[in-house]
DNA sequence: AGCATTGTTTCACA
DNA sequence: TTGTGAAACAATGC
């Protein structure tokens, strides 16, 4: 599920409990909550309360109050941020905050991807894809011999794309998947920003990046919405990819 | 049974 | 040293 537009509704989620009291903290999952020891986390977290939540590209983060660590979350593979849900706790939290008066915010990811961290290091993450700007998405993403594709997954180029929004900007930009990044004219630089925020502003608009207008095809056998075409299917970057070979000529 | 998976990190290699 | 690609990670679903 997760990419950029899951991730701000999760941010959107966190919102709704800022200021309330921690009083208890499940950070059990030695996995989710690596390097922490259990306890560690709660132990720092137990009597704040959250402040502002923050996003760039899939990682999140929370302030806390009084000068307190930042939490750091990621929805991993499959998670998503469950708040005050009717059943809590649930077998696939992985991570949880329990509030004065009943509330309780978990991270919820049947996949055990996720993670949830202590003062977070984000050095070597890129710029937000929806909100870079265009001579630095211009000089960041148009280069390099590897293909577009990788170079937009590539989360310390720019952050927040996943295999889906990648292949569903890549059709509205009409570029194809494997070409040089390197190679790309400014014009197709500038087209594909402009059709990857408008991507991204739809996913968040409609509830996520199955959303999009190229998802429904994107399955074996599928063909363009755009001219019909029976769309190529091929592993780049890593991922499984779906373009039009028609109307993403390379 | 075997394979794929909306993500990230690590490691090997050029 | 830098860039690129594959494998590992965990667990579920088809």
């Amino acid at each position: 599920m997760p990419e950029l537009p899951e991730a701000e509704r999760a941010r959107q989620q966190i919102e709704r409990v800022l200021g309330r009291e921690i009083v208890a903290v499940d950070d059990r999952d030695t996995y989710v909550c690596r390097p922490h020891a259990p306890g560690e986390i709660a132990a720092v977290l137990v009597g704040r309360r959250l402040t502002k939540a923050h996003r760039r590209g899939k990682f999140l983060w929370v302030e806390t109050d009084d000068g307190g660590p930042d939490l750091g979350l990621h929805l991993g593979m499959a998670g998503r941020i469950a708040v005050d849900e009717e059943e809590s706790p649930n077998r696939w939290d992985r991570f949880a905050l329990e509030f004065a008066g009943g509330g309780r915010m978990a991270l919820r990811d049947k996949r055990r991807l996720g993670r949830a961290v202590i003062e977070p290091d984000f050095s070597h993450v890129g710029p937000d894809a929806a909100e870079v700007g265009r001579d630095v998405f211009r000089e960041r993403v148009g280069r390099g011999s590897a293909p577009l594709k990788a170079r937009l997954l590539d989360q310390g180029v720019i952050a927040g794309v996943g295999n889906l929004l990648a292949d569903e900007t890549l059709w509205r930009a009409k570029l194809n998947p494997k070409v040089a990044a390197g190679e790309l004219s400014v014009e197709e630089l500038d087209r594909l920003r402009r059709e990857l925020r408008a991507a991204t502003r739809d996913a968040i608009r409609n509830g996520g990046v199955h959303t999009g207008r190229f998802m429904p095809s994107r399955e074996k056998g599928g063909s363009c919405p755009r001219d019909g075409a029976p769309l190529a299917r091929d592993t780049v970057g890593g991922r499984t990819t779906y373009w039009c070979p028609t109307c993403q000529p390379g």
